[in-house]
RNA sequence: GGUUCCGUAGUCUAGUGGUUAGGCAGAGCUCUGCAAAAGCUCCUACGUCGGUUCGAUUCCGUCCGGAACCUCCA
């Protein structure tokens, strides 16, 4: 099925067609000097929805890569020797620059990894994650090219590229509308205290800081010796992990400008061409209706949301319910909502596979309606809560008596198939849990049904809220009665 | 200040120039000694004020409210 993709570029809906046999796709991965928080998770969400639904629904086969920056200004405050944040679980600190930048980042690139497999990404299917360290030659191969090519400048040891003159050659500003004349009064000019000929250039390659891991670097006779600049790792992992230019460039909106404004603005000045052709960017993620921030109390990692109870497949199905261009409130209140959501769907799947007697002669229209249905919403623009609406007016309205064998057969197939999206329903029958109902609430609950039986429900009652006190539920039915564990 | 997005019932999320949404919560009924569970039913909304239109929640404008970005935040 033809995919429809929203394009930041055009600021519209397109017709999505790959360049080659294979889809290009590249996600703008985390900077790992932290544990993620649930806000980078959806961007990570995001793109593993994007991978599943091209693979899924589009039958396109997926070239899927995620850089991995363990290089950049915080990884290197973080990992200073005597940092405030070093994380002990690390290990010791050393006195060599390079050795801590490796271990911090190391460390927490492994946090991640299992963060994304415990909400479901499907890491199986990322081509590679490139760490920047690894790659900088090419970065700098890069950087030499723009200089070349006239759109870089040298300037106190770092280089940077000129925005200016940029504009004279091509757009700058096709992500984001750029006024710079009317830049907000009082925002910060620069931070650093490098040499910029204007504000809005941007720095390609850092000077050598004391105390800094840096590299060596040549640069029309200079030394220049330091590390990369932010965007330029992306522009340098895409062309040689993908080739330019690749189909879908992923990553949040934030990152639109200057991020991926710039990666187009070296791509282009470097190698000559785009880097993609689709720039596909999620919303961001509030908490209560607030922006997450440690201050507010709202800042939660999934560890925190395990540690509440919450089951990361659960909180996987919330965060993709919603539609990824939207603002996403996450509340505990939607999030409990969401989870009853879910085992609704599972119950139904359940009965699905628990049912053994069939009727004959029943159409299969509606199911493979219903798969259409869901489908077009996956195609156009992932839209996931369309889909899901569908899937539930179809449960609603589901006969259980005009189950035959091959419809049976249908609807497994269909939540397979739904299931390489979503990922979160269980679609084995569930191995009947071994009898762990202890032998006291088992002579309880008959001593109860006995009195029930005598009608002596005074007693009947006391006994029924001693067994609910010990953790467990008597469900009448009316043929006797069922013992569950209490919240089941 | 600039750029952009959003405002949908108690709540969260869709969608549309005209037959009225889906989840959760809530209410009622059936069943039950009473509950629970389950099943059935109900709860019909689009921020404000204008404009266009036979008809606007949808298109246009105004205002109010919220969010993001504006040089290294997913």
């Amino acid at each position: 099925m033809k995919i429809q993709l929203y394009n930041t570029l055009s600021k519209s809906i397109e017709s999505f067609s790959p360049l080659n046999e294979q889809v290009g796709m590249y996600s703008c991965g985390p900077t790992v000097y932290n544990y993620v928080h649930i806000g980078n998770l959806r961007s990570f969400l995001f793109a593993d929805t994007m991978q599943r639904v091209l693979k899924t629904v589009g039958n396109y086969d997926v070239r899927w890569v995620m850089n991995i920056t363990d290089i950049d200004d915080k990884t290197i405050r973080d990992s200073a020797i005597g940092s405030p944040t070093w994380n002990p679980l690390i290990g010791e600190q050393t006195n060599d620059v390079h050795k801590n930048l490796s271990m911090l980042t190391e460390f927490y690139t492994s946090e991640f990894l299992r963060d994304i497999a415990d909400i479901g990404i499907d890491t199986t299917q990322i081509h590679s994650m490139p760490r920047a360290t690894k790659f900088i030659p090419q970065m700098q191969e890069l950087i030499t090219k723009i200089y070349e090519n006239g759109f870089a400048y040298i300037a106190d040891g770092s280089v940077y590229f000129n925005v200016e003159k940029w504009q004279d050659h091509a757009h700058y500003g096709q992500l984001f509308t750029i006024d710079k004349t009317e830049f907000k009064k009082g925002v910060r000019i620069d931070a650093d205290e490098y040499e910029r000929e204007h504000v809005s250039d941007f720095v390609l390659w850092k000077a050598k800081k004391d105390n800094e891991p840096s590299w060596e670097y040549h640069l029309d006779g200079q030394i220049l010796d330091g590390r990369p600049g932010w965007h330029i790792e992306c522009s340098a992992m895409e062309y040689e992990l993908l080739g330019l230019p690749f189909d879908i460039h992923t990553g949040g909106l934030d990152l639109r400008f200057p991020h991926h404004e710039d990666e187009i603005a070296q791509s282009k000045a470097g190698y000559g061409i785009d880097p993609t052709v689709f720039w596909c960017h999620n919303e961001f993620l509030l908490v209560e209706g607030k922006k997450m921030s440690k201050s507010l109390g709202n800042f939660f990692t999934l560890r925190d949301l395990v540690q509440k109870g919450y089951d990361p497949n659960d909180v996987r199905f919330y965060m993709i319910s919603a539609h990824y261009r939207s603002l996403f409130n996450f509340t505990f209140e939607a999030l409990d909502a969401s989870v009853k959501g879910r085992i609704r769907i599972q119950e139904f799947i359940d009965t699905l596979l628990e049912t053994t007697s069939f009727k004959e002669n029943a159409t299969i229209e509606d199911i493979n309606e219903l798969e259409t249905k869901m489908m077009v919403a996956f195609a156009n623009d992932l839209h996931v809560p369309k889909a899901l609406s569908t899937l539930f007016i179809f449960i609603n309205n589901f006969d259980f008596l005009s189950l035959t064998l091959q419809r049976q057969q249908l609807l497994l197939q269909l939540f397979s198939k739904l299931n390489a999206i979503f990922s979160v329903f269980r679609l084995e029958k569930l191995e009947k849990p071994v009898d762990e109902i202890p032998e006291e609430i088992k002579e309880l609950a008959a001593q109860r049904d006995k009195a029930k039986r005598n009608k002596d429900y005074a007693l009947a009652d006391s006994l029924r809220a001693t067994i609910l006190e010990r953790g467990y539920t008597i469900n009448d039915a009316s043929d006797g009665y069922i013992l569950v564990k209490n919240g089941k």
